[in-house]
RNA sequence: GGUCGCGUAGCUCAGCUGGAUAGAGCAUCUGCCUUCUAAGCAGACGGUCACAGGUUCGAAUCCUGUCGCGAUCACCA
């Protein structure tokens, strides 16, 4: 039993014998640092049901836990906190408890219910860039929170691959690509990418034309002959015309590897890809299904629609009045599709920009009139835009941060650091190059990673990601000293507490103290699907290592005894780093 | 205009299921490398928690309103 659920049952007994009530909870915290002791109950709570004087009642329970539980070794309140002190053999306890554990934090598969997890449902149309970033690395990181909370999870994606995008790269290639192909130096989906904007610069070129004529603006953006012609391309295409379809599978395969090449660069994966091309056909059955039921009904124009007027909300286009899918028709169509393929998926986490908010309550909200009971349990991970100083992100006019690039920019600048400091200088051109894209990324992820997910993000490109302090590489820093001082150390067979004696320092107390919440961190992180608690409690972590290392000299300890307890501890935490930027998606360097 | 989200130090962010004097990092300034990696440690400076009411023993946190920023309300995705 964890020290808090004995010390609540014991302030539970405690009310009970002395004050003859009943409480519900106990309301507990952290001991500030200017008090003494190292766990806080709060006694105000419990004046609802026990009249009288906090600090008397504090003084009463206080008592009653040292004269009823032997790890409580004293207590002092202050106002109505009743500060209690805890005895070091708990927390020695507890490191020998885990000491062998290698994946401390992570809870055994306690349901047998799995979760799916998409994230990055990219367009083919164009090279991912920092908001996938930030889409991915969210999907990702949440994905291994669940698993790590004990559930089981599938990695998926929905891609977006067919429509009036992909149509207008395919022509502009027709007209402008002189049979151009992906090369070393121009990756599949830089190539598609590139003809989308051709595109838009010959769209544009006409409408100046046509207004030229003598049409207006907006006669001129529906006129312009190159937007037709990419329309008429779409048509051929849903009718199954064999050359466009042809080309549209050649220029979509360029973009799958293109795509695939950055997933590997930043380092996720995925367990099952979705096609939109694939799936919008289901949506329409279950459309007609649902028009049958009168959860739909359709207007004289023969569109149909989903009346969500009583649940406060519009009514909801799901099919046009030329039959064709829209949006909202394929996600129905890929979410049935998801759990006739994986049936022991009882819900699902979307991970989609909060521009789509609305969209996502009113999917939900079909597929429960639909009647699927795991519409219950959908989520949408909404997460804030990523803005640059000059606004919005915009592909078609070049102000987007490629993810490529990004990745090896943070790359660089880490070299550039690392050459400074000079650490490496036995390291060989390989191994220094792999060290310099661990650390790259982790600074790009944990900046990323660590905000709360629902906040937008504002990043300047100018002013780089920093190397120091609440970072990446500081924390991966810590974890290489610690490697250090183990390969010093250099036996770890010999490590043992049995019948060891140590008192403990402040240091190494606040330290144990903190290794002791991370199982917890994982289970809120996964409740709040929240990477942002992970990093945040890692840095915390980290910052009290790093203090306890420069205070408390670990191999230079005045006896064994104490040597081994400090080199276990530091062991631990090195582990314990090592879990937490495993959910992170974040690697950890043995030297840096 | 309706709906949703956000507003905390010069900057970037924690804290938000109500609890002690609101915490970090960056930047600025002081110290610390004959001792386990100075991408570090120790410290200083820096706040009307957007504003105004309300609920409460207690509000950055909950409620209402106002202001500011963003998103959304398409037979686009």
């Amino acid at each position: 039993m964890s020290l808090q659920n004995t010390l609540e049952l014991n302030v539970k007994a405690a009310v009970a014998e002395l004050f003859d009530a009943n409480l519900e909870s106990v309301e507990f915290q952290a001991t500030r640092k200017e008090f003494a002791g190292d766990i806080t109950v709060v006694v105000f709570p419990m004046l609802r049901v026990v009249k009288g004087n906090p600090v008397v009642i504090g003084e009463q329970i206080g008592q009653f836990l040292v004269d009823n539980v032997s790890l409580v070794k004293g207590f002092n309140v202050v106002k109505g906190f009743l500060n209690i002190e805890i005895d070091d053999s708990h927390y020695i306890n507890f490191l020998d408890a885990i000491k062998n554990k290698e994946d401390f934090g992570y809870a055994d598969l306690k349901d047998n219910k799995a979760v799916m997890v998409e994230y990055s449902s990219p367009n083919t149309n164009k090279p991912l860039h920092l908001g996938h970033v930030r889409n991915v690395l969210l999907g990702y990181s949440v994905a291994e929170i669940l698993k790590a909370s004990g559930k089981k999870v599938y990695k998926t994606q929905i891609i977006n691959d067919r429509g009036i995008h992909i149509c207008k790269s395919m022509l502009a290639y027709e007209r402008f690509g002189n049979g151009e192909v992906p090369s070393e130096n121009l990756k599949g989906d830089k190539l598609v990418g590139n003809y989308y904007v051709e595109f838009d610069k010959a769209y544009k070129t006409e409408i100046k034309n046509l207004i030229a004529q003598g049409q207006t603006e907006a006669e001129a953006k529906k006129n312009a002959p190159i937007l037709l012609e990419a329309q008429d391309m779409l048509r051929k295409w849903e009718a199954g015309d064999e050359d466009v379809v042809a080309l549209w599978k050649k220029m979509n395969g360029w973009v799958y590897d293109g795509f695939e090449a950055t997933y590997k660069n930043i380092g996720v994966d995925f367990d099952k890809y979705y096609y939109e091309s694939r799936t919008y056909l289901l949506g329409k059955e279950f459309i007609a299904e649902g028009l049958k039921s009168g959860v739909f009904f359709k207007k004289e124009d023969g569109s149909v629609w989903c009346d969500l007027t009583e649940d406060g909300l519009d009514e909801k286009i799901v099919l046009r009045s030329d039959g064709t899918a829209v949006y909202m028709t394929q996600d129905i169509g890929t979410a049935i599709q998801r759990i006739k393929d994986y049936p022991d998926v009882g819900g699902m986490v979307y991970t989609v920009g909060n521009e789509q908010d609305y969209h996502f309550k009113v999917l939900f909200l079909i597929l429960k009139k639909l009647g699927f009971d795991w519409a219950k349990n959908l989520f949408h991970l909404s997460y804030g835009m990523v803005d640059l100083p000059s606004g919005k992100m915009k592909s078609r006019e070049g102000t987007v941060v490629d993810a490529d690039d990004l990745i090896e920019e943070m790359a660089t600048t880490a070299e550039e650091i690392s050459k400074e400091l000079g650490k490496l200088d036995d390291y060989s051109e390989a191994e220094k190059k792999e060290l310099y894209k661990v650390i790259g990324l982790g600074a790009l992820k944990y900046y990323i990673l660590k905000v709360d997910p629902k906040k937008r993000i504002l990043f300047d490109p100018k002013e780089s990601i920093d190397f120091q302090g609440n970072t990446g590489p500081f924390i991966q820093y810590t974890y290489a000293r610690i490697q250090s001082i183990l390969r010093k150390f250099n036996s770890e067979a010999i490590i043992n507490l049995d019948n060891i004696e140590v008192s403990l320092y402040e240091k190494e107390k606040q330290l144990l103290k903190q290794l002791e919440q991370f199982p917890t961190i994982i289970q809120n992180a996964a409740e709040q699907h929240s990477p942002a608690l992970v990093a945040n409690y890692t840095y915390d972590l980290v910052k009290d290592f790093n203090s306890f290392y420069q205070n408390v000299s670990i191999l230079g300890a005045d006896s064994e005894a104490e040597k081994t307890f400090r080199v276990l501890l530091s062991k631990k935490v090195g582990e314990t780093i090592k879990n937490a930027f495993n959910v992170l998606g974040i690697d950890v360097p043995e030297r840096m």
